[in-house]
DNA sequence: GACTTTTGGTTTATTTTATAAACCATTTGG
DNA sequence: CCAAATGGTTTATAAAATAAACCAAAAGTC
């Protein structure tokens, strides 16, 4: 049975990833919101899937605040999909 | 976003949990081959689901040797396949 | 027929992960 | 001003997964 990327089995790991394979891009608080995360470990997790080269994180000002965009890059969405199928061999899909 | 039953979302026990999926039951060494896991690792990850109410795990004798076999229950179907839906909403499947 | 190895495990320790708690700077509202 | 909210990060703690050490019985080995 082949390994499943331990990077992507995570629950929110997974979940920030699910929900950026969908959308142009997402910012920290929107994803917060969607996947009902802590601040904390949504920040942790997203720097974990940005190191990987999973996503990439820009820090930037709305007017006054700050606010925080990510979005999906290629080698992140090949990671996504593979682990996809190899889950599918998992699941009987 | 629904939450991925954690009981299940392991790679060794969704391993342990897919194959019982597809047999009648299965022991020990063959678990442990298939999944390619140390002996004390499937051991721990047995007693879980097996606490969980997930696997029937039978200690018996075959000849000489211990065999500890495995099967899985009705509860452990269902959570199964309830993961398997859940985790679908996750995969665009 | 002692002794080493293999088989089939379990128990305990260690490492890794995930999560939560505490914190910080800025901003907004009263 | 002062209190609370916003948008985070950093650090500590709890929970997992994994590995290492161990154990009893059986099976070869010389």
């Amino acid at each position: 049975m082949k390994e499943l990327n331990p990077l992507l089995h995570s629950q929110l790991r997974l979940a920030v990833m699910s929900i950026l394979m969908n959308v142009e891009e997402a910012d920290f608080v929107y994803l917060k919101e969607k996947t009902e995360s802590t601040a904390g470990n949504l920040s942790v997790q997203l720097d974990k899937l940005s190191s990987a080269g999973y996503i990439a994180v820009e820090k930037g000002m709305s007017g006054k605040r700050p606010r925080t965009v990510c979005s999906i890059t290629r080698a992140g969405r090949e990671a996504f999909e593979e682990y996809v199928e190899t889950l599918k061999t998992y699941l009987n899909l």
